[in-house]
DNA sequence: TGTAGATTTAATGTCAGACAATTAAACTCC
DNA sequence: GGAGTTTAATTGTCTGACATTAAATCTACA
């Protein structure tokens, strides 16, 4: 492992890279320690901060974790499967946040990869999934639930449905569209009719699901999808009118 | 902002922590500068070490960047859809490496999201896209092709495929489902005979796209998972028979 | 002899101060 | 007024030191 110092880049920025670059190859392997910061100090001729930060940098993508003490260090992490989720909810919801992403553009997006997991998750969902989205239907319900605890629970429900295929490379992909999402929904005000509608269509595929009916279920995301539209659509062109009015 | 000294945290992480949520909460936006690097270390009552550390776990995250001289500093990133694409691809490759994920799941969530693509693809592809899935096919059908070129059109022609739904939320989403398991694919040998059926689905699947007929697409690619799965199941068991001859 | 406690040691975490490199703005001179 | 020079602000890097942590080792005592 070599870097340049005659660079533009930062020379923290390419010892990151380099040792990124051994973990993805293959060539350090999961709990491998890394030699302390001092011995990276000598081997890439820099000094210990500059060692720190390429490690910080690393520590920041789950790749490496540190442990202090005598036999402590920087260790090549396994990148477990909540850091995964983790990193891909907050890259998608800043993805979304800052790129004036439409609301219609994401929830499109959103539906279709649930979609996606639908006859799977007919197929494959247990009794556990199951009872999760009655669960989250009957909290749905309650009278007093805020909006954000609406969508909250709308989020939890979804994330049952995606976790009943049984397949969790899955539901990390899916784990980003649902949650991203969720900032755009709580930009809504739901009314009691309009929470009534979506509970009604959350019960039509909980019991597709229960019926192990991939096909309603499909159908029930692809209403569900045009309900959201239908409402987000009414809600921001209210949000204009009124906005156009007080211009005026 | 504030950090807790008594903490058993970093202090480089939890400033990183407080300075994301910021960002994520919006108290900080796209292209806002942040003090300097001297400011930040009074503010936090830190060295300037510590707040580097600090600023270089959000430069890994790409949410800032930073620039020198005398009007430099660090900014707050607009994450791009590049940037995302990137995060995504190697989070995704990293999970499937070290977790010991089988290639049937990985093929299955992979299938199954693109197939989510198919119908609006189908709608919306628009020429480009399609000759970008025939320029594929005809490489894919060169002779003297390396299995790893092989693997790299295959992407390609399945890039075009989720691209032509033109939503790029979605495209973002696969890119990483799509891209991670080229690194799978590539631990397989490919006949000629399996790159010729390969070629034909995928022609087959080009075909229903150009005559926009979403249900002949998401047939197609279920096809071609199917083949996809065989294919790797075939590879897998003659790789172990013949390492169970070697042991006996 | 075994174990609890003290000591050692090796590593990361943090600090202070300095200098180098870079870049935009201010200034100066023609 | 414009080209070149200077200045100032900021990040990038280095040196050396000390603090903190935690495992390993040693020591004393039962």
């Amino acid at each position: 492992m070599k870097i340049d110092p005659s660079s533009p880049a930062d020379l923290s920025a390419q010892i990151a890279t380099a040792i990124r670059d051994a973990i993805i190859g293959g060539r350090l392997i999961v709990d491998q320690r890394l030699p302390s910061e001092a011995e990276l100090a000598e081997q890439f001729e820099v000094s210990r901060p500059t060692v720190r930060e390429a490690l910080k940098r690393l520590a920041a993508q789950s790749l490496i974790r540190t442990q202090r003490g005598a036999t402590g260090g920087a260790f090549v992490n396994r990148l477990s499967f909540p850091d995964a989720y983790a990193q891909q909810i907050t890259t998608s919801t800043l993805l979304l946040s800052m790129n004036a992403v439409s609301f219609e553009t994401a929830c499109e997006a959103r539906f279709a990869l649930e979609r996606a997991c639908a006859p799977l998750s007919a197929e494959r969902r247990t009794a556990d999934h199951l009872a999760t989205m009655r669960a989250e239907i009957h909290r749905q319900a309650q009278a007093g639930l805020t909006d954000e605890a609406f969508c909250a629970s709308d989020v939890a429900f979804h994330r049952a449905l995606v976790d009943g295929a049984g397949n969790p490379v899955l539901s990390y992909q899916l784990a980003g569209a649902v949650e991203a999402m969720q900032p755009l929904m709580n930009m809504i005000t739901f009314t009691a009719r309009d929470r009534a509608r979506i509970i009604a269509l959350h019960e039509g595929i909980a019991n597709a699901v229960e019926a192990q009916d991939g096909k309603a279920v499909t159908a029930g995301l692809t209403a569900l999808e045009a309900e959201t539209q239908d409402l987000a659509q009414s809600v921001f062109a209210a949000r204009a009118a009124r906005n156009a009015g007080k211009a005026g």
